[in-house]
RNA sequence: GGUGAUGUAGCUCAGAUGGUUAGAGCGCGCCACUCAUAAUGGCGAGGUUCGCUGGUUCGAUCCCAGCCAUCACCA
């Protein structure tokens, strides 16, 4: 009774590469997204896992004025450093790309003519701030003027910091460039493109009907009533095109000074992403398979920030173009099945500052942690359904009390026992008990219930259901006494350890997904062969015109699978180490100084 | 200003189409154990009853209204 495989395309946040990645990446979209897949892969399913560095956008020009370096550079620099960080931390992405690459201009410029011609855009002028010292539109946050509403004199083109209130940049009284105030900015007008989705709003309401039964409650309430509010006051769009030089070319005479917004070609990365993946694999029409497989399933794992462009916004944006490259068939382009948008993750009680570094910074930690502690931690503390906070002395007590007490000291006991006492293999048992049954069965009921957890997004509760399972089998040892029995009843402790064993062995394919390394680690304890998932390396592509790195799992040789362990007695065990260092709780006070104090970037040092 | 969410034990977080004693992990106390990275297991204490004020109801922490605080998006 084995079911076909699923096709589940996973679909993941865009990085700005203006900076390194974060905890909040980490939690908000990262983790969430590698475990979902990793799980998916066990199951046999074909999964299309995809991201990239978003190589455009303002805060990219921002950081590379501030630099006084092209904005090329900046995002190369972070987009090598995202591939470095990602690969110790294990996302394991099919491909992570970045946007400045031939495949992905090529394609957002596409998605822009296909829905002019179907006329899914219009026209508009719009006033905007021009310098003519610099002959160009300034982005609001360059601008900086008096607030119209409480006469602050550094109101932000955004947001007046003195009375919170939003700002109409054009409203600011003595406009002028933030870098030099004598430059004074003049309104002028700019025509522009918008996407217009008062045409998509019906079909909108009709797609959440139909997946409102799995979508997380908020991001369903807070979709529709985006639309319906839209419907009533004429919702029409935002501006697919902006005043730029770094970006993706608007692809008509005319417009050279112009760019496509690069929200809007950053989430056709998630499309563009997988024809490059197809491409690279010599097969260019395999993205077919989750983009116009009705029985396919695409997630996208976002932030809650986001939730707008990606249930609103980008499946306008598939509506209107569907049929894109896929002439001669009817079939449907799919639309995001779900978008279980993460909360966001604060650091010691504090949002997230990247002025003020008030961050903690994943190269950084990777020098210091485990990539198994670091998940292990953020999995238990996943903003899945309200703001949590990371804090270091929280981190030291789940790892130290929980990944290496509980499962590790588990694994650590039951395999030292029997290494030592049964000749360094899996004991021989003449039957098991009742209550060995029982303990099994505990554990292998796992597949069920940690499966169904982790298919609904529920990745907090699969992981503690899972933790479940391991003091249970901490309780049984200690009911058993099998050092004990040694003694006087081996037969008895062979059964017991036997059990041990055979629970770890399920235990480890259950928290595979959450804790790889140490997943694979275990299985070779054990005294298996073989990898239980892919690899993940940092390959190079060449395009006609431009080369480009990217992050690439390759599943082919993986052995592991979301199946009952069937471990054989007299097993050849190898000789086991810990699996997880116990961290001192010095590292509390030395973590938290590095909060808000000024940071070097130390270059990534690969294993 | 609009929309959506969040506010539950010392800490981090669950939860219920409204109904008897509101849960988990950590921390704390006691007991057991010593195979294990002094690692585990059991029991227990802890919430003035679930942000505040009203309302609906036989009954609300869970529904409704208003308010306060925090977050996100939008104007």
């Amino acid at each position: 009774m084995t079911t076909p495989p699923e096709h589940i395309h996973v679909s993941v946040a865009w990085p700005y590469a203006n900076g390194d990645l974060h905890v909040g990446h980490l939690a908000g979209a990262y983790l969430p997204s590698d475990i979902f897949a990793r799980y998916h892969r066990l199951k046999g399913n074909r999964v299309l896992m995809v991201s990239g560095s978003d190589s455009h956008g303002t805060p990219i020009s921002v950081e590379a004025d501030k630099r006084g370096i092209p904005a090329r550079q900046v995002f190369e620099h972070y987009h090598e450093r995202f591939l470095q960080t990602q690969q110790k931390l294990g996302i394991s992405y099919d491909l992570f790309t970045h946007t400045d690459t031939e495949n992905h201009h090529r394609i957002a410029q596409d998605i822009f003519l296909l829905l002019l011609e179907r006329g899914y855009l219009y026209k508009e002028e719009q006033e905007l701030l021009y310098s003519e010292l610099e002959n160009r539109f300034l982005p609001d946050r360059y601008v900086e003027g008096t607030c119209y509403i409480c006469g602050y004199d550094s109101a932000r083109g955004d947001q007046c910091d003195n009375c919170g209130n939003l700002m109409d940049a054009t409203k600011l009284i003595n406009p002028h460039n933030r870098s030099n105030p004598d430059d004074k900015l003049i309104v002028r007008t700019s025509e522009h493109y918008f996407l217009d989705l008062s045409q998509t709003s019906d079909a909108l309401l009709r797609y959440l009907e139909t997946h409102q039964a799995h979508w997380r409650p908020n991001v369903l309430s807070f979709t529709r009533n985006l639309i319906t509010q839209g419907v009533e006051e004429g919702l029409r769009g935002r501006a697919y095109t902006r005043d730029l030089d770094w970006g993706v070319a608007v692809p008509l005479e005319g417009w050279n000074t112009k760019r496509i917004y690069v929200w809007f070609e950053a989430v056709n990365g998630y499309f563009t992403a997988s024809v490059e993946w197809a491409n690279n694999h010599g097969q260019p029409d395999a993205w077919k398979d989750w983009w116009y497989n009705p029985s396919a399933k695409i997630y996208n794992f976002i932030g809650k920030d986001n939730i707008p462009f990606h249930t609103v916004i980008w499946p306008a944006m598939l509506i209107g173009i569907d049929g894109i490259y896929n002439q001669g068939s009817d079939t449907k382009l799919n639309l995001p099945y779900d978008v279980p948008a993460n909360e966001f993750m604060n650091i010691e009680g504090k949002q997230f500052s990247k002025s003020r570094n008030w961050a903690i910074w994943l190269p950084d930690i990777l020098e210091r942690y485990q990539p198994d502690a670091i998940r292990y931690y953020v999995a238990m503390t996943f903003p899945e359904s309200r703001d949590s906070d990371f804090d270091w002395e929280g981190f030291l007590s789940r790892v130290n009390n929980e990944l290496v007490a509980a499962w590790g000291n588990l694994v650590n006991r039951v395999l030292g026992f029997a290494y030592k006492r049964f000749d360094g293999k899996v004991p021989e048992y003449d039957v098991l008990t009742a209550a060995d049954q029982a303990l099994i069965a505990r554990a292998e009921a796992g597949f069920e219930t940690i499966g169904a957890l982790l298919e609904q997004v529920k990745l907090r509760d699969a992981l503690v259901a899972a933790m479940d399972i391991v003091r249970e089998a901490n309780g049984y040892l200690t009911e058993h006494e099998p050092w004990k029995r040694i003694k006087d009843d081996p037969a008895d402790a062979a059964r017991t350890v036997y059990t041990a064993l055979r629970v770890i062995d399920n235990l480890k394919m259950l928290l595979a997904p959450f804790l790889p390394f140490s997943a694979q680690t275990l299985h070779e304890y054990l005294g298996y062969d073989g990898q239980l998932f892919g690899s993940l390396t940092i390959e190079d592509y060449q395009e006609s015109t431009r080369a480009h790195q990217a992050l690439v799992y390759d599943g082919r040789g993986a052995i592991g699978t979301w199946a009952k362990s069937e471990l054989q007695p007299g097993q050849a065990l190898r000789e086991p180490a810990a699996l997880f260092t116990k961290l001192d709780p010095e590292i509390i006070a030395q973590e938290r100084a590095y909060l808000g104090a000024p940071r070097e970037e130390h270059e990534i040092l690969s294993d």
